[in-house]
Parts: C-alpha cells; structure tokens; sequence
DNA sequence: ACCTGAACACCGTTCAAGT
DNA sequence: ACCTGAACACCGTTCAAGT
C-alpha cells in the first residue's frame, strides 16, 4: 500500500458534484486517517476531522471506504503490514525473540493506532503472514496436538503484553499524574505489604505502580523476560532432552 | 460495595429542583452503569441513556459522579473488586494458577465490562490486592533483582491474553462470519502453507483463525498452557535444582 | 445539596440532488 | 462514478436557575 504522502488539501469551495483536484482515493483516505489518529490520538481523530482534513464532506468518505469501522480495519490493515518480519533462521530461539520485538517495537512506532487493536478488530483473514510463520515455527518444534494451545499462549502473551502496557493511565494532566503518584506513595503497609516494601525496585517500572506518561513503556528487560520464559517453556515441553 | 440493586425507576415529571423519590446515589448510579455495559455493551451505554434508565437528567450524573471518563473509573473499580483471590497457599504454582484462573474466569462473567479495562483507565491506585500478592509470591520465589520483570511478564501476559481472546472480531452479523468464513477456507496455501496444512487443528479455535461469535473464548487448554510456560520458566530460573 | 431545563459544540450516518 | 449540501438522531458537557 502506498506510503502516506501529505494531503493537506485546504477546502476550497466546489459546486454539486464537482471534482476534487485532488483526487480522494481510497488509499489516501486510509493513510491520512492513519495519520491523524498516529498524531492527535484517537479522540482527535473523526470522520469529520478526517472529512476536514481531505477537503471534502463527510459523505464522501462513506462513498469510498465505508463506516467507521471498516475504515478502522484497513488502518488495522495498514499497521499490521507494516510490522517486518525478520528473516527465518536456523535458531528457533532467536527467531522467536526476533519476531516478537519487531511487534513490540512497531506498536511503540505508532501507539495510539496500536491501541486500535485491541478495540475495534476488522476481519482478520488478511495480514496472516506472521501468524502463519509462528504456526510453522511451532509445528517444526514438535508442539503436536498442543499447536493450537502453543500458538494461542504466544500469541496471546506477546501481543497481550503490549496492549496492556500501552494502555492509558487515565488523562495524562499533570495535577492526575501527581495524585496518583502520592497515593502510591502513601500506599497503606498494612494492606500492601510487598508493594510498599518493594516500592523503590517497582516505582514507575510495574504495571499498577506507574504514575508518568514517560512510563507507559515498560522496561524493555520485562519483555524479554516474558519472551525468555514462553521460548523456555516451550523448549521443555517439545524437545529431546 | 453495595450490590447492584435493579434500578427501573420510571422517569416521572419532577419540577426544577426536586427531589427524585428514590435518591440517586454514586453507588446507584455505578451499579446501574455496571449492569447497563454489561447487558447491552458499550455501544448502548452512553450518559444518556444511564441518565434516562436512572429517570433523571443528565446533568445529575455530572453532579454525583464527574464526567464519563470517571464514572467508568468507578465502574473499572466496582469490576476489579469483583475478582475472587485465592487463598494463600503453600503450594506456590498452584495459587498462581487459581488467581490466572479466577481473574480470567471473572472477565468472562462480564465480558463487555472486562473490555473496558484496556481502553478507558482509571487511577490504578486502589484495587492493589491482586498485585500486592503476586509481587509477594514472586518475592518469596526470589526474583530478586528480576521481580519487576517477573511481575510485569506474568501480569502482563496473563492479563494481556484475555484482553486480546475478548477483542472482538468485526461486527457480529452472520453475514460478515459467513464471509470471514469462507476467506479464511480459502486461504492460498502458497502464502500460507502452515495455516492451511493445520487448519482443521486450528480452525475456531487459534487466534486469527475464528469467525463466530461463540469462539469469543479461547480453549481453557490454551490458557492454561500459557500458564504452565510461565509457571516453569519462573521455577526455572528462580528455583535452586 | 441536589436536580431541572436548556443550550453548545460536537458526533456518525443517510440521502436526494447535482455533475 | 463521485461529490455536495442538508438533514437526522444521537452524543458529552456546562450552566444558570430552581428548591
């Protein structure tokens, strides 16, 4: 799919069923809607404002690309095909790790489209490269009749991962962020007897004990530690030993 | 927190400032909030239509609970607190396998409701109970200096699968199923050999290879493995052998 | 303190009418 | 085939005005 060139065509006035000199096109309509939700989030982003930001009327989007929610599923579409897919290689191990970063860094790419995701999902029967590839890999491994289960622990965890830990912590105002940080801090030892005590090795590094926007990455360390026990696990599980 | 109490007061001519005869509660009004997400999911709740199921205006929501992005705090918080957390045992694999159990288990009770969580969040500062216990577990394991990364890749994954086994799969016409049937059935074993050499093994049941609405929910099997992976790795690594 | 009534600035979507 | 212009049925939120 092409790449998105910036239309930033200011709406100029056009009679009944005049054409656009800009040519709206579907693909145009995608990348621009990618755009807008990519820098202003998905509340900045609606069919009007995307409607706006063409030089056209809304109407006009529905003529070419559907409702919302299937515009949403070809920007869904156009993320997934973004992901690279490292090249196959004789280590399953570093394979795996491979493919799974190369998610978790594209969803850092472009985070507010990632979060799309996990909301509204068009049909899923395009973009199956990856899954395909993890199937292969697993079946090689010998998973058997655990495949399927195999495949959904993966798939599930990695992606999982990466939703929840792009998932917003409330509205990021300055004034939230303080109160939530205090009451962290202020947290009852009594009732949190390991948090409190661990506070300092968990402050703004765990999920449920982030306050700051700039947390909303997690260490990358976790990741790999949650990559490094799924490939484990899985080595126990299938191969020879 | 109270439990929902069915609220179907009948809206009834009131004069400007008067009371209404069944008192709008914060606790009613989540509660009703709750039930209403729950039954006709999130695209049939709004303000409005908690505000007329309430039989009050709009604004009284305001009043008591702050804009929507509160209340669905509140409501975030009333589901949270739903979760059933195991008792303690000596048995350390075994705990973590019941509470992975039981919060999945309690997102399935409520699914539109669950669905929540990885959109709209609220301040994490409460409902810590769950979290106080599994970094206490993972501590008392000896993560060490690894009990983030520990924590954030169990949570994280646990978590994560069932948010990413709810998403929904496009809209739920039998038309669009019948269609994401067919495409899937026919996929090109060319591009995707591995997906269609075991597509009996995975059809319904493997992430990105389900097209009705009854395949929401994943095998048990799969998550359970999911858990297993984890739970070894952990031993794994932590457990002197 | 608590609620009404109305208003404001938005939405997504549809549709007849134009070229 | 492609787009306008207007309309419809909704939203979330605010605010003065009532009791």
């Amino acid at each position: 799919m092409a790449a998105a060139r910036p239309v930033k065509a200011v709406r100029q006035r056009r009679g009944r069923g005049e054409r656009a000199d800009i040519p709206i096109t579907r693909d145009t309509i995608v990348a621009t809607a990618f755009r807008l939700i990519d820098e202003r989030g998905p509340d900045g982003f609606s069919m009007r404002s995307l409607a706006t930001e063409l030089g056209v009327f809304p109407a006009t989007l529905y003529w070419h690309v559907g409702d919302r929610a299937h515009l949403l599923g070809l920007v869904e579409h156009e993320w997934i095909n973004g992901i690279e897919l490292p090249a196959l290689s004789d280590d399953w191990r570093a394979w795996m790790l491979a493919v799974a970063r190369s998610y978790r860094r594209h969803a850092h790419r472009h985070p507010n489209v990632a979060r799309l995701m996990s909301v509204e999902r068009a049909r899923n029967t395009d973009n199956l490269t990856i899954p395909d590839a993890v199937v292969g890999a697993l079946a090689r491994l010998g998973a058997g009749d655990d495949l399927v289960h195999a495949y959904n622990a993966v798939v599930g965890a990695v992606q999982g991962f990466v939703v929840i830990e792009l998932a917003r912590i409330g509205d990021p105002t300055p004034e939230s962020m303080a109160d939530t940080e205090r009451d962290l801090r202020s947290l009852d030892p009594q009732r949190f007897p390991h948090i409190t005590s661990h506070f300092d090795h968990l402050a703004e590094r765990a999920l449920s004990v982030r306050w700051s926007e700039e947390s909303v990455q997690l260490p990358d360390e976790s990741f790999d530690f949650l990559v490094g026990l799924l490939i484990d696990g899985l080595a126990a599980r299938f191969l020879p030993r």
